[in-house]
DNA sequence: CGGGACGTTGACGCCCGTCAAGACATGTGG
DNA sequence: CCACATGTCTTGACGGGCGTCAACGTCCCG
């Protein structure tokens, strides 16, 4: 559900920068300058002074906040289209840290430069407010998610949100979903460990929910029942 | 540390408001029209078109999501001074159900009538930005509390972060806190149970960390040691 | 082929949710 | 002023979900 969400609003956002005046993004995407980032590598760094903003266009990333004993929450996954780094109070500091998870491509701007751009250009500013109250709906969500729902709630809803994500428009589909982070990351995403996501895959997998094929894919076999997993009513099984 | 950011972004946008040119800030107060709620009344709920704009004077206001089978999670406490029912995305519908906890007083704004001033105004369209980016930032934060920290963690934090809240300015102070919620809405509010307040508040008090005196009424004894709690190393004792 | 990273599975235990009963405060009507 | 009802907080007993630790399997890449 959260991630179904958090996929609504990112395409939401797109079409409406699809939408945009193209002379005003041919002059955002002129003031950019490319980079590549392998694997592994943090592209901004919580509490470091925000100097460049990025924008992503190939590739995952996450988006996450330490706690000063190692304990990690990613507070989001970023895929191609999504800003990282923008921030708008006072303090112009990154609030996050964001780690590629796979190689990337990304457009850089500087902050004076972005500034500037929006400055002259007030629909800019628009789209990132608005950008912007759906990621805060979008943290809403995770926060029911991570405060309230059993682990098996959340692998369900985390499947069908990339299944989502990957078929936004049909609604048959042959339901065979690409993960491409690590388990530890969607285990820092949900709220739980890596032990638990194993454990529940495994348990989907024996329930014939989902099969798991070829590494970093996994089909899902009973959308229906994943689907009543996530809203909490799985088979009178947990509660 | 949670609510302490809430606080600090409360804090900043309004020493923002208040700089604001007093002739916007006229007209955006000479538009509203007031309104008494009196307490558990709930001033707008999650899925309602949003057709009107509050803004808090008076009293304590919660805003929280439910799940289907009722499990519900209070995202943020709301104080004098925050807007409430603030939406920018395409869909205008309220994002969260918003409850008085205490009598409240209100401004209220129709829609129309703001986005009007909005549009008249850039500077206020500015302030809003800023605003909903803090709120951004401290829901993050409570991503990161809610997936990973311990139940007597998020108590010391709640505590510090209303101690804070009271004596905005002050260091050392006589420490009593007064706590107008419920514990059901603070257990809403950390994602644990009433029956988990009420242990880990007992706790607090046999180590001496609290005293708990008048109904509603608090007194922290010891506050470097809740703030170890906080930080995720009390003592020792429970990792 | 060997090493390292990642995923799987099991054993164990603890934190905290659940259920339930009692204490305490507040309000209401007689 | 007191009996009673109601809502809230407290405390205990109990159990389960999931974290932790550890061993093993599997895949990949040098």
């Amino acid at each position: 559900m959260t991630i179904g969400i958090e996929r609504k609003s990112e395409t939401a956002f797109q079409s409406r920068l699809r939408s945009l005046d193209e002379e005003v993004l041919a002059r955002l995407n002129g003031k950019s300058r490319p980079a590549i980032v392998p694997e592994g590598r943090s592209i901004i760094i919580e509490g470091d002074t925000a100097a460049s903003v990025y924008r992503l266009c190939s590739g995952l990333v996450s988006i996450f906040k330490l706690l000063p004993d190692g304990r990690r929450q990613i507070t989001g996954f970023l895929y191609p289209g999504s800003f990282i780094g923008v921030t708008f109070n006072m303090r112009n500091l990154y609030g996050y840290t964001a780690e590629t998870i796979t190689p990337c491509a990304l457009d850089v701007w500087s902050r004076p430069v972005l500034e500037q751009l929006l400055d002259a250009e007030p629909t800019l500013r628009h789209l990132f407010l608005a950008e912007i109250a759906d990621e805060l709906t979008a943290a809403q969500d995770r926060m029911l998610m991570l405060a309230r729902r059993s682990a098996e709630e959340r692998v369900a809803a985390f499947l069908l949100g990339m299944a989502r994500r990957q078929a936004p428009g049909r609604k048959v589909t042959a339901d065979i979903v690409a993960i491409p982070m690590r388990w530890a990351d969607i285990a820092d995403y949900l709220g739980i460990t890596a032990e638990t996501v194993s454990r529940t895959l495994s348990a989907f997998r024996d329930r014939d929910i989902v099969r798991t094929g070829a590494r970093a894919e996994i089909e899902i076999l009973d959308r229906a029942e994943l689907e009543a997993i996530e809203a909490g009513c799985g088979t009178g099984m947990t509660r």
